[in-house]
DNA sequence: CCTACCGATCGGTAGG
DNA sequence: CCTACCGATCGGTAGG
């Protein structure tokens, strides 16, 4: 049971229908007269909340790369766990993020790139930094003898493609819960590197 | 060894410059006057030899459709092999695909969306039905007790996520020949599935 | 939040 | 393959 979600802010409204149509038409396919119209306004209204296109994408990115961040610190602080349990916790963290705001994780995975620098360039060193995360925890995981794999990098690829194709199939009003799915995901991908 | 590869006609380095833009700057955020430009041209004169910027992203997209079906057909065509050994080869048909043209594949995978329709249709039901003849390879190795997994459509995805992930990482100067990467991916992706 | 508008750029065409 | 150009649309601003 979901409590009644709060008014959303103008800046949020702005925000919310800017990353829908982001996902769905691409953030350079996508007009600001567009969203001004999805939201029942002028274009030129939106600049008073607003500073700009790239404002928006730049806001919906780097929201979703802090709670990825976040979710990885808090599932990889306990540091009695072994590393595969680790790994496990932040597999259903970043499943977890995905699910949350499936549209925004879709923008987060493919319109980064319509990002201007520096922050395209600022993005894509938070995203390695992200991937190391993973790749140390796999690494730490074959140390243990608790996961085998011919090379950690390779797995740490494949891992993340896993999870990361999931905004493209999920559904939030699918049957299977997001606890579930993060569960499920979790098995399947570790199954194969388990020894 | 490889031959020097013989010279493209006008309409084939289009296509190639093409894919090469649309895959780094996206499809809607490419100009035809960039594209002239990149290949010497001036904009207007690369109407003489197609017809839209759409007829580009159509022949991209449905040419590297025809080659994954066609590599999917010859995978499967050997009855006497098992379903897992189709699979397999299946696998390593899909990474060649991949591999021959990752600019083209990117495309593929990303701009697709920007189809008009009835093309976008068209295309996403061509998917689906890739899509169903890996599921049904997978079923079948359940069936034969060669594979096991809880969820066929759910193993199905992200195997081909693992796959698709590729063009974003492989770079075709590298030191692991195509053939070394499909055995490994589908080494590694059949472990997860294996009995 | 609207009206009215800016300069720039877009995909594409006519005529040669 | 170029020159010259079309109408449409873009992101964004000024002034209220």
């Amino acid at each position: 049971m979901e409590a009644t979600a709060p008014p959303l802010s103008r800046k949020a409204q702005i925000d919310q229908t800017a990353t829908a149509l982001f996902r769905t038409r691409g953030f350079a396919a996508t007009s600001m007269r567009e969203l001004a119209e999805a939201l029942g306004l002028e274009a030129g209204s939106l600049y008073s909340h607003i500073k700009s296109k790239q404002e928006l994408l730049h806001r919906i990115c780097f929201r979703l790369a802090d709670d990825f961040f976040a979710g990885f610190a808090a599932a990889t602080q306990a540091a009695d766990e072994s590393a595969a349990t680790q790994l496990r916790y932040a597999i259903e963290s970043h499943v977890w993020v995905l699910t949350q705001d499936v549209a925004a994780s879709a923008v987060f995975l493919h319109e980064w790139r319509h990002l201007s620098e520096p922050a395209r360039t600022e993005f894509l060193a938070l995203r390695e930094r992200y991937e190391v995360g993973f790749r140390l925890l796999i690494q730490r995981g074959v140390e243990q003898n608790d996961l085998r794999t011919p090379d950690a990098a390779f797995a740490t690829l494949t891992l993340l493609a896993s999870l990361n194709w999931l905004p493209t199939w999920y559904k939030p009003e699918g049957k299977m819960p997001p606890s579930d799915i993060a569960h499920r995901l979790a098995e399947q991908l570790l199954s194969g590197l388990r020894v």
